[in-house]
DNA sequence: AGCACGCCGACT
DNA sequence: GTCGGCGTGCTC
């Protein structure tokens, strides 16, 4: 007899862990690691839907305990396979729960996958639906008059909120609905989508790609480090074409906010309709559909963000991971999970080679590279003839000193006026990393804050303040909250301030601004950028996003308005993060025959970040910031484990962070590791909608170790030891600090 | 998540 | 005394 360990497809922490059940003989071929099936589960034996994760010959239950597989869902390939044992190495090398892990990684269908958004409505007007509170108050129903009093005053409510928030039992609201107060419906949607071209590569981009073409078949990874403008996408499309004659298939993993009209373009002319496209605005329902045609073998190109990593293909050959540094290749919820680090992970098990490329790596990826572990491919030339641009560093300490209160430097001024004059294009850029319109007390210094969130409340065009993580909404008071003064000021220069200002500096000049205002309709973004290039505007202000990989011919100038913001962040990554923008904009200047030209204005000329972009000296950069790495054992130099920890008393919070820090202590200590510990601290954001936020970070050299430490951690926190009212996450190497 | 069981106040 | 709700615990 054969026995099934099978996990629920159900999300609640307390059901992350596996059931077996008989699998009945009839069920036998189908019934293979990865397969999804149909279970009776609980007193009520309800019909559920799983996935089995293990086979086994002996049960650890008593045979009579254990219940059959109702069914086996066909469709059990090879491919789900493997991505069930990437979903465990993601599980157990970032965190989570199983249901997290399965989650990401196998396509959920839209219907067929449950997981349908449902919403309680109301039936009856808003004074019966509060009349019928009132009486079920009465009656010390609380549950029932809590959920009549708040659909007397929202007719509509999502089913998670009722049943989370509002704590309403399943059977309440059903009570509720056959007594005619309210009814539970589902939403829905729908959508679809669907031309060869030759390539011609210089000899460096020709020796890159033959090097990839060489290696294909084996799981080897590969880091194309090429100059702003040298083409790689060139390369990629002649490797992949390559994969295709070979009858293989290829994923390329691009940044978020990248996936612009001309790279579809691009692909599209190349593999015409053996390429799709993958975007987060898509519903279940259709990613569900384009990976059945991945499966089907329909098409062999799958291009999109983190998430098109998991494209069942069965004969995956490459995985082409563009703008490597991006750190939008960094999930951020659970399994908190690299694209970069985990694409080599399943190219390793499916033997496909892998290609990372950019013009800034990552200190992760170069170090690998100079160890050899990955191959080191380099591009050094522009395209088309172009040169790199010149830059030049302007000191503003010294422009202030010299009486010049402006944004613009006198060096950037006289140069936007030139250009101007030529009819050559300019692109200003607002580095506003962690620096966003909030509001601050004149008198006392105070800045205002959402009474729910520990972050500073953003003032809106509509002089309404608004808080990013909860929505909270008010309007600016008319006296400072903590000392009554009535002069509340703006803080913090927008991009909207540059686009005035370029306005009144340069009367004649057409200007454009690229920011999260504007580009929040649906093809604002593509407006602006077309409009851009269609030389209708001299002057494009923006923030990162204009930075990040556009080729305007028209542009020759490039100005760094505060290049050292980003300096400021209080994490060790902000050296890096500052050279890659810098870099990266001065890389927008001068893509044509005419040279271009970078002004970088800052605070702090001497730092090694700001000497390196102005140079693009890469190397330089990446000596410089592995000595600070090294030195504090900082990623890559080391790796270090972030628990956050979550609940809504922070006082138990602490409490309970400390048990699991002195837990996880004692257990480390007896393996005799060489641990750093930190925290539990409060986390910088103290609070986001009313639940405290705590952290505890964890340094040390191997990785393995801290997975090791998180596996306590995670084992004490479901065994109910330590946690209880908490809620526990992981984040390894994290990005973001908290 | 959703079902049974058990405790508790309200009403014939 | 029952009846019916809501909280709690368990599910191979």
């Amino acid at each position: 007899m054969q026995y099934a360990d099978v996990i629920l497809d159900i999300s609640a922490p307390s059901l992350d862990r596996t059931f077996q059940y008989r699998i009945p003989p009839e069920w036998e071929k189908e019934a293979v690691i990865g397969a999804p099936v149909l279970v009776p589960f609980g007193r009520g034996n309800t019909e559920r839907k799983g996935y089995i994760v293990g086979l086994c010959e002996n049960p650890k239950l008593e045979e009579g305990r254990l219940k059959s597989i109702l069914g086996v869902c066909k469709r059990g390939l090879a491919i789900e396979d493997s991505l069930v044992e990437l979903a465990y190495w993601m599980k157990e090398h970032y965190g989570g729960t199983w249901n997290d892990a399965l989650r990401t990684v196998i396509p959920v269908k839209g219907s067929v996958g449950r997981r349908e958004e449902r919403e309680v409505v109301a039936k009856k007007d808003a004074a019966d639906l509060f009349a019928a509170g009132e009486s079920a108050e009465k009656k010390h129903h609380g549950a029932k008059a809590r959920l009549l009093y708040q659909l007397s005053e929202q007719p509509v409510i999502p089913y998670e909120v009722v049943a989370g928030k509002m704590h309403c039992a399943p059977a309440t609201v059903r009570s509720l609905e056959k007594a005619g107060y309210l009814e539970v419906r589902k939403k829905k949607k729908e959508q679809r989508a669907g031309e060869g071209h030759r390539l011609l590569l210089s000899p460096e981009q020709e020796a890159a790609a033959e090097k990839v073409i060489g290696a294909l078949g084996s799981a080897k990874t590969f880091l194309l480090f090429g100059v702003t403008g040298s083409g790689k996408t060139e390369v990629y499309l002649r490797v992949i074409s390559e994969v295709l004659a070979r009858g293989g298939q290829s994923i390329v993993l691009i940044p978020e906010i990248a996936l612009t009209y001309q790279t579809v373009m691009r692909f599209y002319r190349c593999f015409g309709d053996r390429v799709a496209f993958l975007h987060s605005r898509m519903s279940k329902g259709e990613r569900y559909e384009i990976s059945e045609r991945a499966k089907r073998g329909e098409i062999s190109v799958m291009i999109g963000p983190r998430s098109a990593l998991f494209t069942p293909f069965p004969n995956l050959s490459l995985i082409v991971v563009d703008e490597e540094h991006e750190s939008s290749y960094k999930s951020e919820s659970a399994p908190r999970y690299h694209a970069r680090r985990t694409a080599v992970k399943r190219a390793e098990m499916a033997g496909a080679t892998v290609l990372l490329g950019s013009a800034t790596p990552s200190l992760e990826s170069y170090q690998r590279a100079l160890l050899g572990e990955y191959g080191l491919l380099t591009l050094t030339k522009r395209a088309n003839k172009a040169t790199l641009p010149k830059a030049s560093i302007v000191d503003m300490r010294q422009e202030f000193a010299e009486k010049n209160r402006s944004v613009f430097s006198r060096c950037l001024r006289e140069k936007m006026q030139d250009r101007l004059d030529k009819g050559e294009q300019i692109m200003l850029f607002l580095n506003r990393r962690g620096y966003s319109g909030f509001l601050s007390c004149r008198s006392c210094g105070e800045a205002l804050y959402c009474p729910h969130c520990d972050v500073t409340l953003t003032a809106h065009k509509s002089g309404r303040l608004q808080c990013h993580y909860c929505g909270y909404q008010t309007d600016v008071p008319k006296r400072c909250p903590s000392c009554g003064s009535p002069y509340l000021a703006g803080f913090g220069t927008g991009t909207q301030k540059i686009e005035e200002l370029v306005k009144t500096e340069f009367p004649m000049a057409r200007v454009l601004r690229m920011d999260a205002d504007t580009t929040r309709t649906k093809d604002g973004y593509e407006r602006i950028l077309d409009a851009f290039a269609d030389h209708r505007a001299d002057v494009l202000v923006g923030t990162q996003m204009i930075v990040k990989g556009h080729d305007f011919g028209g542009v020759t100038l490039v100005g760094v308005l505060a290049a050292d913001l980003s300096l400021l962040a209080s994490d060790f990554r902000a050296a890096e993060r500052t050279f890659q923008l810098l870099a990266q904009a001065a890389g927008r200047a001068g893509r044509d025959a005419k040279q271009g030209e970078v002004v970088i204005q800052t605070y702090q000329p001497e730092h090694y970040a700001i000497l390196a972009a102005a140079k693009q000296d890469y190397p330089l950069f990446y000596q410089e910031e592995m000595e600070f790495r090294n030195a504090m054992h900082y990623p890559p130099a080391g790796h270090m484990l972030l628990v956050l920890g979550m609940a809504a008393s922070e006082a138990q919070l602490i409490a309970e962070m400390e048990k699991l820090q002195k837990d996880a202590g004692e257990y480390a200590e007896k393996k005799g590791q060489a641990y750093t510990w930190l925290g539990p601290v409060p986390a910088r954001m103290r609070k986001a909608n009313d639940i405290y936020r705590a952290v505890i970070y964890v340094k040390h050299k191997d990785y393995d170790a801290l997975v090791d430490v998180k596996n306590r951690m995670e084992q004490q926190y479901l065994s109910g030891e330590i946690g209880r009212n908490c809620r526990i996450q992981f984040d390894f190497d994290p990005i973001n600090m908290y």
